[in-house]
DNA sequence: GCTGGTTGATTAGCCAGCTAAGTAGATTGC
DNA sequence: GCAATCTACTTAGCTGGCTAATCAACCAGC
């Protein structure tokens, strides 16, 4: 069993790792029961902010690819929660809507009580300064790959 | 565009969710070339630490689920960088190893750096204090579920 | 007003995580 | 010493991320 030392120090990345997995797992465990997993109400929850936009800016939206999104929207659309709406002025765009079912208030409050259970007991600053430990990182990351 | 506060404060889940893709994609397009992924290195370099355990013993190292493990060893193995061997005394388990390939350093070398490279310009107790939180946050979604 | 390039959405196919269920080998209890 | 249970691995099938490539509609320039 030898231990290097390097791994002790970097062991934020495999914490990052576990964490969205664990999120997630969670969250959908929890949803379930209406239809949901962590990204649909992702979905739902960003479009409620703006509806009526398409396909590839709801996709900016929540920094995912296009191809990820169609599905997601495929299967919130057979589920009742949200409709494509032909975009009148241009014939390749979609305008996305939420139906009264997707409108549910229940969505919202359920995502936002999970979100602050998750966060319970952790100073706001103490947040922050984690946030922006992981903004550093991204920007690392995003430096490395225009090389 | 509307803007509800909530947003603001609780935007760390939206950081870690992004930053965990970004991981992945940027090791994966720069790893492509020595036909390997991050998580795929990271079954690599964890059995380095430890050759000869079971599939059971390093998906509980790895914190994965051990049909996530096969489909990885699998391809590891396909691509000649580790060796299944059934266990002598126990019919049901096979020992891993790693072949001269998988042993080679520059694997090891290029995760490290890469790591590195990451994390470069953030002090050690930022990363301490930003890991902290992340454990705490796991904590309470350990709570959570056990609700 | 046609032609070439651009854009939005889709299709196809990969990787990596998961759960649920199946199989074969070990172990335990009577 | 056999039945029942448990364990290790596998199989099957779902979700969600990605890239590459296709198709249709739009737009620009000549």
């Amino acid at each position: 069993m030898p231990r290097p030392e390097e791994d002790q120090t970097h062991q934020i990345l495999d914490v990052i790792l576990h964490l969205m997995r664990d999120m997630r797992r969670s969250y959908d465990r929890r949803a379930r029961g209406m239809g949901l997993t962590l990204s649909r109400a992702r979905v739902l929850t960003t479009l409620a902010r703006n509806e009526g936009i398409t396909q590839t800016e709801l996709a900016a939206d929540l920094a995912i690819e296009s191809p990820t999104l169609k599905r997601q929207i495929d299967a919130l659309v057979a589920d009742g929660f949200i409709l494509r709406a032909p975009l009148e002025g241009d014939g390749r765009k979609n305008a996305l809507f939420l139906t009264d079912r997707g409108r549910d208030a229940e969505i919202v409050e359920f995502t936002m009580r999970l979100r602050r259970e998750i966060l319970k007991g952790i100073p706001d600053r103490d947040l922050d300064q984690a946030t922006g430990v992981l903004h550093q990182i991204t920007r690392n990351i995003q430096d490395l790959d225009r090389t």
